[in-house]
DNA sequence: TGACGTCAAGATCCG
DNA sequence: CGGATCTTGACGTCA
């Protein structure tokens, strides 16, 4: 089993994509943003190497108007040596790529120009596959598109424009039922008939079910007849809700007892489980952790040292308790561990909690700030105090010092990235 | 015509 | 002027 996440990668510096707006992309913005987003990709590869994460989608920003005509940049010539060597680190070590264009490409459109706009953006996402030289276990995902009031015809236009398409993007094309229109069922009978592999997205099957009542397991079963050994182990979408938003709306981070019962109903465990989470890596990293064969406590250590000033923050009391837990260097307490960084998270923060961890931090630098630097920190720490300065602009004043010091200890602390 | 979803760019406001 | 906060953009469907 593989699990991954998509698109961005959280707390990692030099990550960003980059955009313009369409009126100021010249050739040459374009060629800087492109160049700075491949970077940003090498290093989310790199990352997920370094914390062995095997599946990964790449943003469909990654070009910026890569189907848009308004970029007349042979991205893939120019940039051919950076993509290859990107294409061969995701190959080299195991990884499975995949790119999803979002809702607005609509292959069974009835306007033939938003058809051609969606092949071009089909093209486009197979380009960026190609270029990286990447094999077609490296899927491009979409849902079916539109109803227009007679769903039957949408999807013989469906069909009819699959034929379309070119065979670099019909050999990577995977289809998946959406949260409006298109069920788990809609979709397979599709799939079945046009020998398109099929994701299950299970939160689009809360929101959007199919008529026939039946598990998640039932239809990830059914799915995996649509998966043939060309296209690779069978992927599925995970999401939770998230309790504060509407209906279909993803969850801040993934709730390990909630996906632990979702695999523990899972007839096999040959499945590659792309998480649709805030916080993306981060949760990927503690669903691989809570079902690794490789239980290593130090992998949990590893981890606290990047969660503990945010939970520090938080629970005093579970940061003290997950340090208890930690200290039996022969078990691998994942589950728990999870569950009190969780608990810790549900709580919230008091000024009382953030000046201890603010103080706490400022004490890596203490030796070697600048008189000046002191006097700025106490200020505005101060300030805080007072209700006159927010918690931010306390962790950014503490984020320069981070940075400008290099106590690379904490550059990689989620203390900077949950606020 | 606006909501939907997503994120960063761009615009504007504030001290 | 720099930093913080609000609004817009880019896409297509549907109520």
């Amino acid at each position: 089993m593989r699990i991954g996440y998509a698109c961005l990668t959280v707390g990692v510096p030099n990550t960003e994509m980059k955009t313009c707006l369409i009126k100021n992309a010249s050739d040459q913005k374009l060629t800087e943003l492109i160049k700075h987003n491949l970077n940003s990709l090498e290093n989310m590869i790199d990352y997920n190497i370094d914390n062995r994460v095997e599946l990964f989608r790449i943003s469909s920003s990654l070009i910026p108007f890569g189907s848009n005509p308004v970029n007349r940049i042979i991205w893939w010539e120019v940039f051919e040596k950076q993509l290859k060597k990107i294409g061969k680190k995701i190959a080299k070590s195991g990884m499975r790529v995949s790119m999803h264009p979002g809702q607005y490409t609509v292959l069974n459109a009835v306007d033939e120009n938003i058809v051609t706009n969606a092949i071009a953006d089909l093209d486009y996402h197979a380009r960026i596959m190609d270029s990286l030289g990447l094999s077609p276990e490296n899927k491009i995902i979409i849902h079916i598109g539109g109803v227009y009031n007679d769903k039957k015809q949408a999807v013989k236009r469906f069909s009819k424009n699959y034929e379309r398409l070119d065979e670099t993007i019909k050999k990577r094309l995977v289809i998946e039922n959406d949260d409006k229109s298109y069920t788990i069922s809609d979709v397979l009978d599709i799939g079945k008939v046009m020998d398109i592999p099929v994701v299950f997205d299970n939160l689009h099957h809360k929101v959007n079910p199919s008529d026939e009542n039946q598990p998640d397991c039932y239809w990830i079963d059914a799915c995996k007849t649509t998966w043939k050994s060309r296209d690779g182990q069978q992927k599925i979408h995970y999401s939770q809700q998230n309790q504060e938003k509407k209906a279909g709306s993803h969850s801040k981070t993934i709730g390990i007892t909630e996906f632990l019962a979702f695999c523990q109903e899972l007839n096999s465990s040959d499945l590659d489980i792309m998480l649709e989470v805030k916080d993306k890596n981060l949760s990927a990293i503690k669903c691989i952790n809570c079902t690794t064969a490789k239980k290593e406590i130090k992998r949990l250590e590893h981890e606290w040292s990047k969660y503990k000033y945010a939970v520090l923050e938080r629970s005093p009391l579970d940061y003290l308790e997950i340090r208890k837990l930690l200290n039996n260097k022969d078990r691998y307490p994942s589950i728990e561990f999870y569950n009190l960084v969780e608990s810790s998270f549900a709580k919230e923060t008091t000024i009382g909690n953030s000046i201890n961890v603010a103080q706490h931090i400022w004490g890596y630098f203490r030796t070697m700030a600048l008189p000046s630097e002191k006097k700025y920190f106490l200020k505005l720490l101060d300030q805080y105090e007072k209700g006159e300065a927010s918690i931010k602009k306390v962790k950014k004043n503490l984020w320069k010092m981070t940075v400008k010091y290099e106590q690379t200890y904490l550059l990689d602390s989620y203390y900077y990235v949950i606020i």
